[in-house]
Formats: structure tokens, sequence, C-alpha cells
DNA sequence: ACTTACTGTAATATATTTTTAACATTTTGT
DNA sequence: ACAAAATGTTAAAAATATATTACAGTAAGT
């Protein structure tokens, strides 16, 4: 796959605006800590669902939660 | 991970409206013509980076290409 | 009818995500 | 100051997405 662009997302202020530990997101959407970890960190790149379970889990929609932005 | 619902999608109908093939659309967002059918027929779950390549080329948001209905 | 392009699908290989387990550091509550 | 919870990170295994190759079937153009 060929990337054009940088993921960014605002997991980390969603869940402060919460009081959401990563765990606490984690368990809601059905992954391990760590998952959500990496994901905030930037260390990957989520499947399309995932980014639903965990908008979902917001009540946000995807753009409000992850932003792509292009570099090419 | 822990579905809780199913993925839908809207390529094969907006490659119709631009008169993409499968190639067409794969070339522009830099995946095979075989990543594009296994996502048309719900075979798997894209990445979220993969879901914008393909909004983009389409000058669609994702939620217009793509649908999650939840079933829990 | 023929050729070429397009689509469906499968097998195997490779890449990436996700899990599990672990440990160190930081933050929070008392 | 202490204990407990939360976060950062890493390594190895498991699961899943993606690439590659291949072949068969269908649609489209001439």
């Amino acid at each position: 796959m060929n990337k054009n662009g940088e993921l960014y997302n605002k997991i980390p202020i969603l869940r402060a605006e919460k009081k959401w530990s990563q765990k606490d997101l984690a368990n809601q959407v059905g992954v391990t800590r760590q998952t959500i970890a990496s994901i905030e960190a930037n260390r990957y790149n989520p499947s399309l669902i995932l980014a639903y379970e965990i908008a979902f889990a917001f009540e946000k929609e995807i753009y409000e939660v992850f932003e792509y932005k292009f570099t090419n």
C-alpha cells in the first residue's frame, strides 16, 4: 500500500473529556490496552471497523476522531 | 477484535459513475486489483488509511463510501 | 466469431495489525 | 510517603490484510 499522507487522532483528548483510561476504551471496543496505545501513538493504522467502533464509543463520526493529512 | 456490526461499501456504484475499472481505482490508490475486489465483496476490512485513499479518489468522505451497521 | 478488457476467486507468500505478557515509569489518591 | 492505577514501550506469537500469480467466466468492441 502506497501512503500519500499521515494519520492523526484525537483519542487522548476525547478520552480525557470522558475521563476514560486507555483500558476503559479498549474494553468498550473489544481490543487490548496496547492496541489503543499504539493507535494513539500512531504506531499503526487501525482497521476501518476498529475506527468505526472507536468513533461510536465516543458518540462521534470518524472524521471527528481521525484526520488524514495528504502530503502528496 | 470484537466486531459489533457489518461493513458495507458503495465502491462498485462510485466506480460505475466514474467509469473506472477495479484496476483503475487500484492504480490510483496504490493497491492491486484483487485488494479492491476483496473490499467490494466484503472479504475484508480495509485499513483506515486505505479507506481514506479510496474516498479521496472518489472525491468523497469515508461515510459516503463505507457504511458500518451495528448489529449489537 | 474473435479478441481484449474486466471481474470473481483461490493459493501461497509477505506485511501489518492485534494479542499476550512483561517490565519500567509516571500519575493519582489517600 | 505509600499504594494503586495509568501509561509507554517492547518482544514474540497469532490473526488478518495485502501482494503476487494464476485461471476461469463474463462483458464489450470490432
